[in-house]
RNA sequence: GCGGCUGUGGUGUAGGGGUUAACACGUCUGGUUGUGGCCCAGAAGAUCGUGGGUUCAAAUCCCACCAGUCGCCCCA
């Protein structure tokens, strides 16, 4: 029999993978926290339902056989949550945060799971940093949200973004617009590929995303989006581009960014990292003023975006940033078995209630000295705190400084004071 | 769902038909009685991804499956 695995595209996340993750846990939850965001989770099961309405047609059938859905025997459909914002809108309106003071920030974290072939950075449970303002229709929310992310990632050192932006029209001007955009495409159907043609049926914008080689003259030529947006869009894209540039925050208006799901309203935004594989955004996110309704709630505006952070994890590794350390306890006791032993674990509690990190030497007989000096070395152990006969008889502890330190014998009632000392030290 | 590449101790690799599968790192033990790093000595740890086939003989060649990985599709 072979031991179980994990299921295809699921992660452990081993202890070196994982202090970037809380270093980027921590620092977003900072820095949403800095902008006034409050954190909400929810669940990470809801009924199938919350996330098949809104997503639209052309997505339908794609989309939802990539969910984790579980039929139940009493007839309720539930699903593993494909993303942040369904669950986070539901909230709001479930909630009455449609009452609270307008407009409600809020971001969350946790894992969200998609039934795909996994590849680099695209995993089947991975997790994001997901913000969101809902009941807002201020440009400067958009700009709020996407400097959320910018800030993370300049708090994190990261070098190399690209911040990517379009505007996606409304269900006034897209409509129009995908009309456009398929005359032309019609136009020049001996030029598209099989896929592209079937695009162009099945979601006419996800031709402007063609991987398809000599598609760039092509696709430049075709009409552009922002050329074709009713004047509520135009302003809207306008005004937010007028606050980028007033922060000098650099962006490239991409045309061919384009969101698969219905629910998008006029902004649409991205940020991609070089390095990371063929999936390149580290964070997607828009405007998404009708999805309030289309799951049944009050018609309210909202923006987010959702940041993959395993992604941001492969970003930074691959530009070669550290994480800051993780604190590891700076003693070690050191003994010999028996009443040494007792004496050990006593005083290894102690240390640890008054708020001194420490490690005990596990040993079930007696255990060499070297073996203990050798696993203290092993975790960057300051101080080996020896607790052997004569220690207990004096009551005294022998403490030996691994850094080339000379050896001191401090009675066992000032060691807390000892080391409090010397652990602010060269800290 | 489709395609490329890859599967040898915990990790990274060598071995590409012939008796006990090699090396490095890591792990553990020891180098006198209670003292780390470096060094030295030793040990543990691999059904060579799984199952079939070819052959006197398979880690090695062939097929299938599985897993991983990268890409396509899709991308909320």
């Amino acid at each position: 029999m072979t031991a179980i695995q994990r299921p295809k595209g699921m992660q452990d996340v081993l202890p070196d993978d994982r202090r970037y993750w809380d270093w980027i846990i921590e620092t977003g939850t900072a820095v949403a926290q800095q902008y006034g965001f409050q954190r909400l989770d929810v669940p990470i099961i809801e009924f199938t339902p919350l996330f098949a309405r809104g997503m639209g047609e052309a997505s339908d059938v794609f989309v939802q056989k990539e969910m984790y859905t579980i039929e139940e025997d009493d007839g309720e459909s539930i699903t593993l949550r494909p993303e942040f914002t369904a669950g986070l809108v539901r909230a709001y309106i479930e909630n009455g945060l449609t009452n609270w003071p307008q407009p409600v920030k809020l971001f969350s974290i946790g894992p969200i799971f998609r039934r795909e072939r996994p590849q680099a950075g695209r995993y089947r449970q991975h997790s994001q940093f997901d913000v969101e303002i809902m009941g807002e229709t201020d440009p400067a929310a958009d700009l709020e949200v996407m400097m959320i992310a910018m800030n993370l990632y300049r708090n994190l050192g990261y070098k190399g973004l690209t911040f990517q932006l379009n505007s996606t029209g409304c269900p006034v001007c897209k409509p129009v617009y995908i009309a456009k955009l398929k005359e032309y495409l019609a136009d020049h159907l001996d030029k598209l590929a099989a896929i592209d043609q079937e695009r162009m049926i099945r979601n006419p914008l996800r031709v402007l995303d063609s991987k398809e080689p000599g598609m760039d003259e092509l696709l430049a030529n075709a009409p552009h989006i922002v050329d074709h947006l009713c004047a509520d869009c135009e302003s809207h894209f306008a005004n937010l581009r007028g606050l980028l540039d007033a922060l000098e925050q650099s962006y490239t208006i991409n045309f061919r960014l384009v969101r698969g799901i219905d629910y998008y309203t006029k902004t649409v935004f991205e940020v991609w990292a070089e390095g990371i594989g063929a999936q390149a955004a580290v964070c997607g996110g828009g405007r998404y003023d009708g999805l309030a309704e289309a799951i049944g709630g009050p018609s309210t505006p909202g923006v987010g975006f959702g940041s993959g952070i395993e992604r941001i994890v492969l970003g930074l590794q691959e530009q070669g940033i550290e994480p800051p350390d993780t604190p590891q306890p700076q003693v070690l006791l050191a003994h010999f078995g028996g009443a040494t032993k007792t004496a050990a674990v006593k005083l290894t509690y102690l240390l640890r209630d008054a708020g001194i990190g420490a490690r005990l030497a596990f040993a079930r007989e007696r255990r060499s000295m070297k073996s203990q000096m050798r696993e203290a070395n092993k975790y960057a152990i300051r101080f080996v705190l020896i607790l052997g006969e004569s220690e207990v008889e004096k009551g005294v502890v022998t403490i030996r400084p691994l850094d080339g330190g000379e050896q001191v014998e401090i009675l066992q009632t000032e060691l807390i004071t000892w080391l409090n000392e010397q652990l602010t030290m060269n800290n």
